[in-house]
RNA sequence: CGGGGCGUAGCGCAGUCCGGUAGCGCACCUGGUUUGGGACCAGGUGGUCGCAGGUUCGAAUCCUGUCACCCCGACCA
């Protein structure tokens, strides 16, 4: 174990295999039998839930409520709105069958040719179809309006290659999928979630984010405009971390979904669609991971605080024990999550090292010596500093430790940001730095065209037009036309 | 689907060139000593060498086929 776990640390030249065993070894999922799926294991899966807890609360302060659509899509429902079946028919697993049989020849069991379906069942790629295939009845009349709905789900999408939370077959998300009676909510709205998601990102993932436009070229499938928060990791790539979409009437036309307005006239109804998924681990582990393994932010980590002692015998560690209940009681009425290790099949030094490599915020070490003293030995894993301080007020210093943590990664995960961001007026100085990762702010014509181009020649594509900064008017690097503002370019995941 | 790699104990690997008793480290079990940064000593359990054929007195090793998985591209949240 303690060997392999050394290989690992050392092994961080290589971004994509450093983050693949960080993965594993942290006990947050592995590879399933089953081509590009994946098991999440309970700590993965604890911090999982942590996200889906603050996120249901923000989206339920706005008035949304949770209900559930089923896994599977008829064909001829996800074929109706012509731009979303192109964006993902090629990534569709597709049910055909009801039925297994013995296998005639023998062992085994083969699918039964009779048992083929009249209409062959889509597994959700999205859930756009189904769930507007369901409002058209839902939805009447502008008194049944604004209908503001979200599922937490699983979706797949047969992707060519996968990687552990960020591209697997399946994935856990959750979709909003909102309709309004005018344009101005629904634009509104689509809004006011790619807010919450920022929100979300920066104050509880301590990850910052740029909020932003997508262009023609990367926007959903079938919206009118896609809003998106993109983050930028360790190794300088991009990761789209959450997007919002303002879908128009498009999917109202294509379900004809339509209502009587205040005016006695039929309209159609105004739609949004917005996730965030198990990506959101990936981003999490990518922004703030180092050479000893995960490092969590206090808000979202299952665990915050692990005390840790120090004995040579079982009276030894009775006195220990004795001295840590009232501070465990302490941390816990403060809503601190605090786990006391006195398993005594491990060595200190191997729960160190082991709740480093899980990322827990706040270690505490406290030995014979400390008794005598009157102190105790904190850690924090952001930094790895250890300092030796009085018992006396260790949970109001434990409380602003985490506190501290969380402030001090956002900073360090935006000055890292900020390091790796340039701007570029030229294509030539364009096609440098992109080899050297991060932002680039360079100014663009606006055409599909012009992007595609860049794309093929550099791998990189537009990340987002963003939201907020100044627009600087220019000229684009490429073809010298006009552009407004400066978009923002990287090579993503 | 193109280009590279790999498949041997639960995990990580050596052995394959040049055929001859199935190996190592970790984990696991037993006993003892330990415990302020991944403990140590001694003993022990565990493998039809991815699968199917072939060559041979004899195959993890050579030949043919096949199936997985991983990495790099194309696709994508």
């Amino acid at each position: 174990m303690a060997k392999e776990l050394k290989n690992f640390t050392k092994r961080s030249d290589n971004y994509s295999q450093w983050y693949n065993e960080l993965v594993i070894k942290a006990d947050l999922a592995e590879q399933s039998a089953v081509r590009g799926c994946m098991v999440i294991k309970p700590y993965g899966y604890a911090i999982w839930e942590k996200m889906q807890r603050v996120l249901d609360d923000m989206f339920k302060a706005t008035g949304v409520q949770n209900a559930y659509f089923p896994l599977l899509i008829p064909k001829s429902f996800l074929c109706r709105e012509a731009e979303h079946v192109e964006g993902f028919a090629k990534e569709c697993a597709v049910v055909t069958h009801y039925r297994l049989k013995n296998d005639p020849d023998g062992k085994g069991v083969v699918v039964d040719p009779e048992a083929r379906l009249e209409e062959e069942l889509i597994v959700r790629p999205t859930s756009e179809t189904i769930i507007w295939g369901t409002y058209k009845n839902w939805i009447h009349s502008y008194r049944d309006l604004p209908l503001l709905i979200n599922q937490w789900a699983n979706v797949m999408r047969w992707e060519m290659r996968t990687r552990m939370f960020l591209r697997t077959s399946e994935f856990l998300w959750q979709e909003g999928h909102c309709a309004h009676a005018t344009a101005e909510e629904s634009e509104a709205r689509t809004v006011e979630m790619i807010n919450i998601y920022a929100d979300f990102a920066e104050n509880y993932m301590a990850m910052p984010v740029i909020k932003g436009v997508k262009s023609p070229n990367e926007r959903f499938a079938g919206a009118v405009n896609t809003y998106t928060i993109e983050a930028m990791m360790q190794d300088g790539k991009a990761l789209q971390s959450g997007t919002s979409h303002n879908l128009g009437q498009n999917f109202a036309k294509a379900f004809d979904v339509t209502f009587i307005n205040k005016e006695n006239q039929p309209e159609y109804v105004w739609a949004n669609s917005w996730g965030m998924s198990t990506r959101m681990m990936g981003a999490l582990i990518m922004t703030h991971s180092d050479d000893n393994g995960l490092v969590l932010p206090p808000r979202l980590a299952p665990l915050q605080v692990v005390i840790v002692p120090i004995y040579k015998d079982a009276e030894g560690l009775e006195k220990i024990s004795e001295k840590v209940a009232p501070i465990v009681e302490n941390l816990r009425k403060r809503g601190i999550s605090v786990k006391y290790d006195d398993a005594d099949n491990r060595r200190p030094g191997f729960k160190f090292a082991d709740y480093e490599l899980k990322g827990v915020p706040v270690r505490l070490a406290l030995g014979a010596r400390d008794l005598d003293n009157g102190t105790v030995e904190i850690m924090r894993r952001d930094t790895l500093e250890k300092e030796t301080v009085s018992l006396e007020g260790i949970e109001d210093r434990i409380a602003a430790l985490l506190d501290d943590i969380q402030t001090n990664l956002f900073a360090k995960a935006l000055a890292l940001r900020e390091a790796k961001t340039v701007k570029v007026d030229t294509y030539e100085e364009f096609k440098e730095k992109i080899e050297e990762g991060g932002f680039i702010l360079a100014h663009w014509d606006g055409t599909p065209e012009t992007e595609e181009k860049i794309k093929a020649e550099t791998k990189a594509t537009i990340r987002c037009i963003p939201l907020e900064g100044d627009p600087e008017p220019g000229v684009c690097m490429v073809t010298g036309k006009p552009s407004e503002r400066r978009v923002i370019f990287a090579r993503s995941y």
